[in-house]
RNA sequence: GCCAGAGUGGUGAAAUUGGUAGACACGUCGGAUUCAAAAUCCGAUGGGGUAAAACCCGUGCCGGUUCGAGUCCGGCCUCUGGUACCA
């Protein structure tokens, strides 16, 4: 017989309990449960966790959160999930990381500030007071020793350190980059902060500016960030698709077309284009409103600098660029086709951005549907290069044909398909010196300047004469001051002369007045988890390579592209830095979806949020933890339901009544698997087919509502119970109800650990190994198979297990209904599924 | 606009590899218990149909593949996330 490995019984500490808390053992109580489960973690650091080379490491990390002044529920379901699968893992016998931070740095604090007219550290440091109390309330396992802010200095300086590190590199330039300028308040505004083409606080019309900022080179490792994305097996496949779709890898042509006339010192300009077989077909350039040659333009024609302004009066978002109405102004200018040779007019327009590629596009209205469209407001011709494959005729009236295709209407490439115009055309234009071909990427180089306060200032000296050196490692950090005040416009570092003032070998310089992107700091967190301590270096490579991985990473899904995708990149800088050994930061990855109210997305202005702390108030965090896991698989969004909440409650209540109402049954005899009656035997097949599932579900599935589903079927089965006389029945109840209590301890950890005690084990369920499965009580001997006829259930039977395809056919035939149906016709084929289904085609 | 998802009873959802659509809950209705109520327990519950069955219809919409489609393919509609300075 398969060894118990949670029958050690310690029955003293029970019946002391009894008899000092008699009422605790009647009803559900969450209030003293939770706060006795706590006390005992407390006591016993149960979650702080070293490097222990001996045992398997599970690193389990939830995206910490922004401390903005409470929890939500989209935070209670974040790290309800990583707690399960922490403690789930912990159960497996594997020495579980499972820390928590904040993510302190950011823009709501310098609004909040503002408005509450204190300092943004302060207002930081109070929320995350707040939030840590209201984590622990909730009874998340984490290792508070490992608690890092993202604000600290003894933080940021390492982001420092390694900035410095990477601008040596040459892996850092600065360049002139676009930002949202409101004209009013005089200061740079956040996309977010711009609302319909207007400043959120000025109401003014906002517009493009250009100022230098700094950039680190992601574009350096796309190939890399984009090839790894295939050692992510386990990431789902739609972050994979966004991330490479982000990348946007493409095969073109990079050319040049020369102007018909000199324009200054401009005598052309680049254009990239990955349909190089439409080339015959262009019938006009368009210029980004910031090209040079339209910034040249602009300074000798009024009519020009007037467009070229109109054009930079609307917010730099991509989705406001794409959804805005496209207008464009013919410059007269005429540049000469790269193979005819041929005058094609040079355009202005307003959708061309300065910051992709070269700022110039080729047009070619027949074949792309922008180019199309603004070639029928403006009336320029759409001339056919590109027929359709099977000969079809297309609607040039209508729509642009955009598929690949023949080419005609373009001399000597008349016929060829896309491949092969594609190289003739690339061959010409290189014999020509005129392009070549390039492969491009979409994703742009990160840009890390931010024109705000309440970030990790930017370790640089910029120096009298221009030009700038990196902060040396000695004179860092360059620390933030936090005791400030906030007037709603400027940057207090900014604002403050004395501030930028530094000096380096006796020289005067300035300190850089900017911050760093909060992306900066949570690329790296996970890694500073494993060595928060650490002060003789950014990580300490023997944790960090302990730790790192991340085995299992569980944040929301809109985090796919950004944040995931620049950690990834930080870890790969890292690991050239020497700083660790691994390719990528995160192994699995768990991406969990909204919390709805009434159909929508909670938030304040919507007057929907459900308040996390009234719930545990009323009910206790074991019901809201069992709620927002029950309610929907972690991926999708979920809607919230106060009723729902209740359910779980009760749910709680009757497992709590279930298991007390056994004990004062009796003692239970020795299970003895061979001597059981069948009801007897059926409940413990269903209580090792319920672990069967729930183990999977945990570990593989990561669903765990319907391993809550599982366990209240097996719950439903123990209720139906007839005799809790016999010794046997309450040993394969106790059974069932020992595999109920460590089952949900992931998930309802408190009132596990209480009925664990109440059981008579000496241990906590954390510390006790999962429930495993007894083979030898999964056998059946006969199965329940449906019979169809032509695809429609008509009967359903009982056929031994793994019976022959003859005999079941032969079974199913023979049933009373299914001869119904069979009357007057033919019987063609009959399909069997083994142990599931028979399907008797006829006609 | 572009990229990625989602859509199943009154509600949250389940159906894991193309094989019984609606498990598990919530709600509602009926019953037991109670002086009464709360709590608890038992039963019913996709729509139509029937005395009860049988049977018919049913997974956003239109079409296709298949013995068989919620699941695969093509085309739409609606909603959600992201769109590089919200985090």
């Amino acid at each position: 017989m398969r060894p118990s490995p949670y029958n050690a019984r310690s029955l003293i500490i029970t019946l002391n309990r009894r008899e000092s808390q008699p009422t605790m053992q009647e009803h559900y109580h969450p209030a003293e449960v939770e706060s006795q489960a706590q006390s005992h973690w407390e006591e016993h650091q149960s979650f702080a966790v070293n490097e222990d080379t001996s045992r398997e490491k599970f690193y389990c990390l939830a995206m910490f959160p922004y401390p903005s002044g409470k929890l939500h529920m989209g935070h209670v379901r974040n790290y309800t999930i990583s707690d399960v699968i922490a403690r789930f893992q912990r159960m497996q016998g594997k020495n579980v990381l499972h820390p928590m931070g904040w993510d302190a740095f950011g823009l709501p604090a310098e609004n909040a500030a503002i408005k509450n007219n204190t300092a943004p550290a302060k207002w930081t440091y109070s929320n995350v007071e707040y939030m840590k109390g209201q984590l622990k309330q909730l009874g998340f396992g984490f290792d508070w020793s490992r608690e890092l802010a993202t604000c600290r200095s003894d933080y940021y300086r390492w982001e420092q350190w390694f900035f410095t590190r990477l601008y040596e590199k040459g892996l850092v330039y600065k360049k002139m980059a676009t930002v949202n300028w409101d004209p009013v308040d005089q200061t740079v505004l956040a996309n977010e902060q711009v609302i319909d083409g207007r400043g959120w606080r000025s109401g003014a019309v906002i517009e493009r500016k250009e100022i230098p900022q700094w950039f680190i080179r992601i574009t350096a490792y796309a190939e890399e960030l984009l090839q790894d994305l295939n050692k992510l097996p386990h990431w789902p496949e739609q972050v994979k698709t966004m991330q490479r779709n982000w990348i946007g890898k493409s095969r073109g042509i990079e050319m040049r077309f020369d102007l018909a006339q000199k324009l200054g010192e401009h005598t052309g300009f680049e254009v990239y284009t990955t349909r190089p077989d439409t080339l015959m077909g262009v019938s006009y350039v368009s210029l980004a409103a910031e090209h040079p040659i339209a910034q040249q333009l602009a300074e000798g024609n009024a009519e020009i600098a007037a467009f070229v302004q109109a054009c930079k009066e609307q917010s730099v978002a991509e989705a406001d660029m794409a959804n805005m109405e496209k207008k464009g102004m013919d410059t007269g200018l005429k540049a000469l086709h790269p193979i005819t040779g041929e005058e094609v007019p040079v355009w202005i327009a307003n959708y061309v951005l300065m910051d992709y590629g070269s700022g110039a596009v080729m047009a070619v209205p027949a074949h792309d549907q922008r180019d199309f469209e603004f070639a029928q407001k403006y009336e320029l011709p759409i001339s056919q290069v590109i027929a359709p494959q099977d000969g079809s005729a297309i609607d040039l009236e209508k729509e642009a044909f955009v598929d690949q295709g023949i080419l005609v209407n373009s001399g000597e490439y008349d016929g060829l398909d896309f491949k092969a115009a594609f190289d003739a055309i690339a061959q010409t234009l290189k014999a020509a010196k005129k392009g070549k071909v390039q492969t491009n990427y979409r994703l742009r180089d990160w840009g890390v300047s931010r024109q705000r306060y309440w970030g990790a200032p930017i370790p640089m000296f910029n120096l009298p004469g221009g030009g700038e050196i990196p902060v040396p490692a000695d004179k860092l950090p360059v620390l933030l001051p936090e005791d400030v005040v906030m007037d709603g416009v400027q940057s207090p570092i900014k604002a403050d002369p004395e501030w930028r003032k530094a000096e380096i070998d006796g020289k005067q310089v300035e300190r850089e007045t900017d911050t760093f992107d909060t992306f900066m700091e949570s690329s790296w967190y996970y890694a500073r988890y494993t060595c928060p301590n650490f002060a003789d270096g950014m990580l300490d490579s023997d944790a960090a390579n302990y730790w790192l991985p991340v085995d299992q990473y569980v944040g929301g899904i809109e985090h796919a592209i950004l944040h995931l995708l620049y950690a990834r990149f930080f870890h790969k800088l890292m690991r050239d830095e020497g700083l660790v050994e691994c390719d990528e930061p995160f192994e699995r990855l768990l991406c969990q979806g909204m919390v709805l109210k009434d159909g929508a997305k909670m938030s304040k202005s919507k007057g929907n949020t459900v308040d996390p702390a009234e719930l545990i108030e009323q009910y206790g965090a074991d019901t809201v933890r069992l709620f927002s896991m029950f309610a929907a698989p972690p991926e999708q969004s979920m809607e919230w339901s106060d009723s729902g909440v209740e359910g779980a409650h009760r749910f709680l209540r009757r497992l709590w009544k279930s298991v007390h109402g056994h004990l004062a049954a009796g003692t239970p005899g020795k299970l003895n698997a061979d001597a059981l009656n069948d009801a007897q035997r059926d409940l413990r097949r269903k209580t090792h087919e319920t672990i069967a599932k729930v183990t999977d579900d945990y570990g593989r599935r990561q669903t765990f509502n319907t391993a809550i589903a599982a366990v209240m079927e097996l719950m439903n089965e123990v209720g139906k119970l007839a005799d809790r006389a016999s010794p046997e029945t309450l040993a394969v109840e106790r059974e069932a109800l020992e595999a109920v209590v460590l089952m949900l301890a992931p998930i309802v950890p408190h009132i596990a650990q209480a009925l664990w005690s109440a059981l008579g084990s000496g241990s906590i369920p954390l510390d006790t190994p999962f429930p495993a499965v007894d083979e030898a009580a999964l056998k059946r001997s006969s199965i329940e198979v449906v019979v169809q006829v032509n695809g429609k259930v008509r009967d359903k039977v009982q056929a031994p297990i793994d019976a022959e395809k003859a005999d079941v056919e032969a079974l199913a035939l023979a049933q009373k209904n299914v001869q119904r149906f069979l009357e007057g016709v033919t019987v063609r084929k009959v399909i069997v599924v083994p142990n599931k289904l028979v399907n008797i085609v006829a006609n």
